[in-house]
RNA sequence: GGCAGGGUAGCUCAGCUGGUUAGAGCACGGCACUCAUAAUGCCGGGGUCGCGGGUUCGAGUCCCGCCCCUGCUACCA
C-alpha cells in the first residue's frame, strides 16, 4: 500500500473553531477519505497549536493555568471536528511531552547537522509593555504603539537564538524548480519564489520573555535559558507526530500533504524546509494553500467580528449537508463565499431535487417495476460518459481542486435525471415487449447511481453510507475502491427505498 | 511604491495560440411529462465582455493609457 500522510495546519488555541478552521479540516478530510477509498494507507494529522503569549495572556485573564486553558480548548475543537466526521487518525497537542522532547531533538540536530546554522545576535527595537512584544515600524505612531497609545514604547534589546535562514535561498530555489508540485495552487508557488529571489533575512528562533513554551535546549552564553520561537515550535507537530526522533514512527516521515492556509504559506514553504534540510531530514512532498471563506460579502477573520456560530450551522442542515456546501461553493484553491441564502440553493437544487431526487425515483422505478432487484444487461453508451465523469473527478481530486471533483459528479447526476426523461421507463412499463428497454434502462439508472455514492462518500460519508443501503450495495460505500468503479455493477442488488436524503423542506430540526 | 492575478448575464464562473448570432450552473418565465422529495425534462428572456484609444478584413481574446478589486512585499499565529 502506498503511504499517504496527510496534515493540516494545527490551530492556535486561543478562541473556538470557526467557519474557516472547519472549512480547512473539512477539505483534508474529503482527500484523506478519497486517498483510504484509492487503497492507500493513509495518516491524517490534525491537531492544535498551544504555546504562545496570547494563549498564556487569555489563560491569565481567565484566572486560569495555560493548561488548563488549553486542556479546555483542545476539547472544544475536538467535539467539533467529531461532530463534523473529520476522520483524523491523530491529534496532536504542542503541550504533550513527546512534540516538546521531538522539538528539543530536531534543533539539537540542526546544532549537530548544521553547526553554524544557530548563533546568536542581539536584536533591538520598540518594545510594547501593553503588547508584551516588539513592535514594527509601521506600528509605530509617534513613538507609541497604536494599540496602547497611552503607554511609552520602550527601547528594548534583546539577545535570541538566530536560525541562519538566509543560507537556504538558493537550496529552497533549486527545489521549487526541481519539484513544481511543491507548492500549490501556482499563484502561491509564484509568490514564495519571488519572495526567495528577493533574498531571505534570518529569522530568530527563541525568546526570552516567552514563558509559555518549549525550552530552547541551549542556553545563551550568558546561561539564559530562552524559549522556542513560535516555527520552531509550531512547524514541527508534522515531523514529531511521526514519533521523531525515536526509530520506530507511527507513520513514515516525509509527510505526502501539508494543507494549510494561504496566510501561512511562507511558514511552511520557506521556513520549514530550511529547517528540515538544515536537520538533515526529508522535506515534504506537497503543500496546498487554500484560500479563505468570506462571510456574507464580508473579509471572514479570526480577530473581526464577523462569523458564523459553527455549531448552529450544522444543526440547520445537518454536518454533511454543510461538508457538502463548502466543498461545492468555495474553490479550494481560491477564496470563495458563504451565504445562507446561497446553501438554501445548493441545497434545494443540488441535493434535494438533484442528486436525492434521482436516488429516490430510481429506486422507486426499481421497486415498483422490478420487485426491487436490479436486472443483469450488458454494458451501454451511458457507459463511457460515467466513465469520463469518473476520470475528470480523479483529477480534479489528485489536484487538490475539490469542488471540480463534485462538479463532475453533478453533471453524472444531471446525465442521471436527463436520462430518465429521454427513456421514460413509465411508458416501457406498460408493454410487455418492451421489457428488455425498462431492464436496460434500470440497471443503467442503478449503476449511475451507484457511481455517485461512490464519489460522494468523501464529502457525504453519513449520506453516501445511507444510500449505500437502500441500494443493496455490498459492504460499507468506503470499503469500494476508485480503481475499480467503472466495472462496478449492481445487478442482482435489493434495493429499498427509505426516506428522502435531503427532505426538500430541509432536515428535520436537530 | 514594487511584483503577481483579476474585472464577462441578478449570483458564481468558463471562454486555448484573435474569426461566423459571447457560453454553463443557479435564480427568473413558458411548455411537456408523471417514475420521483409539486421533484424532472425541453424552450426562452437577460450581457455597452471595467473605461478610453490603437493594431487588424475582423478583438472579450493583441498593444498603450486610465479606473477599481485581490494577493505577496518576512517574527500575532
Amino acid at each position: 500500500m502506498t503511504a499517504y500522510y496527510l496534515t493540516t495546519a494545527i490551530d492556535y488555541a486561543n478562541g473556538d473553531p470557526h467557519l474557516g478552521h472547519a472549512f480547512e479540516k473539512i477539505g483534508a478530510d474529503v482527500i484523506a477519505r478519497y486517498h483510504r477509498m484509492r487503497g492507500d494507507d493513509v495518516w491524517f494529522l490534525i491537531g492544535m497549536d498551544e504555546h504562545g503569549q496570547k494563549v498564556a495572556q487569555t489563560a491569565a485573564d481567565r484566572g486560569l493555568t495555560p493548561q488548563a486553558l488549553v486542556d479546555e480548548v483542545a476539547a472544544t475543537f475536538q467535539a467539533m471536528w467529531r461532530r463534523l466526521d473529520i476522520s483524523n487518525d491523530q491529534f496532536i497537542r504542542t503541550t504533550e511531552p513527546a512534540h516538546k522532547n521531538g522539538v528539543q531533538a530536531l534543533i539539537e540536530r540542526i546544532f549537530e547537522k548544521s553547526p553554524s546554522d544557530f548563533y546568536e545576535k542581539s536584536y533591538e527595537g520598540h518594545y510594547c509593555v501593553g503588547c508584551e512584544a516588539f513592535k514594527q515600524e509601521n506600528e509605530v505612531v509617534d513613538g507609541r504603539c497604536v494599540l496602547h497609545p497611552t503607554r511609552v514604547l520602550e527601547w528594548v534589546e534583546e539577545r535570541n537564538w538566530f536560525f541562519r535562514l538566509s543560507k537556504y535561498a538558493d537550496f529552497l530555489k533549486s527545489h521549487f524548480e526541481a519539484h513544481p508540485d511543491f507548492l500549490q495552487p501556482s499563484s502561491r508557488r509564484n509568490e514564495i519564489l519571488s519572495l526567495i529571489n528577493q533574498g531571505l533575512d534570518d529569522v530568530s528562533a527563541s525568546r526570552a520573555r516567552l514563558a509559555w513554551g518549549v525550552p530552547f535546549p541551549r542556553p545563551t552564553s550568558d546561561g539564559e535559558v530562552q524559549t522556542t520561537y513560535v516555527w520552531f515550535d509550531a512547524l514541527p507537530n508534522y515531523l514529531t507526530a511521526t514519533g521523531f526522533p525515536n526509530a520506530e514512527p507511527r507513520q513514515q516521515w516525509p509527510a505526502q500533504l501539508h494543507v494549510i492556509g494561504k496566510d501561512i504559506t511562507r511558514f511552511h514553504s520557506v521556513i520549514w524546509p530550511a529547517m528540515l534540510e538544515a536537520a538533515g531530514l526529508p522535506l515534504p512532498e506537497r503543500i496546498w494553500a487554500h484560500g479563505f471563506v468570506n462571510l456574507g460579502g464580508e473579509r471572514f477573520s479570526k480577530s473581526a467580528g464577523v462569523k458564523l456560530e459553527l455549531g448552529e450551522a450544522i444543526d440547520r442542515f445537518g454536518a454533511d449537508s454543510f461538508r457538502f456546501f463548502l466543498m461545492r461553493e468555495i474553490p479550494f484553491d481560491t477564496d470563495g463565499n458563504f451565504s445562507w441564502e446561497r446553501f438554501e440553493e445548493r441545497y434545494t437544487s443540488d441535493l434535494a431535487n438533484g442528486f436525492g431526487n434521482l436516488a429516490s425515483r430510481t429506486i422507486a422505478m426499481i421497486e415498483k417495476y422490478r420487485g426491487g432487484v436490479v436486472p443483469t444487461v450488458v454494458r451501454n453508451d451511458a457507459y463511457a460518459a460515467d466513465a469520463r465523469d469518473i476520470t475528470a473527478y480523479a483529477e480534479a481530486m489528485d489536484g487538490h481542486m475539490l469542488h471540480l471533483a463534485l462538479e463532475a459528479v453533478f453533471r453524472n447526476v444531471d446525465s442521471g435525471n436527463e436520462y430518465v426523461t429521454s427513456q421514460a421507463p413509465w411508458k416501457l412499463a406498460k408493454d410487455p415487449a418492451l421489457a428488455t428497454a425498462l431492464d436496460e434502462t434500470l440497471a443503467t439508472l442503478a449503476r449511475k447511481l451507484a457511481i455517485q455514492t461512490v464519489l460522494l462518500a468523501p464529502y457525504m460519508p453519513r449520506k453516501a453510507q445511507s444510500l449505500w443501503e437502500q441500494l443493496g450495495g455490498p459492504g460499507i460505500v468506503s470499503d469500494q475502491r476508485f480503481a475499480s468503479l467503472d466495472s462496478l455493477d449492481p445487478s442482482g442488488w435489493t434495493m429499498t427505498k427509505g426516506a428522502p436524503l435531503f427532505p426538500r423542506d430541509g432536515p428535520p430540526a436537530a
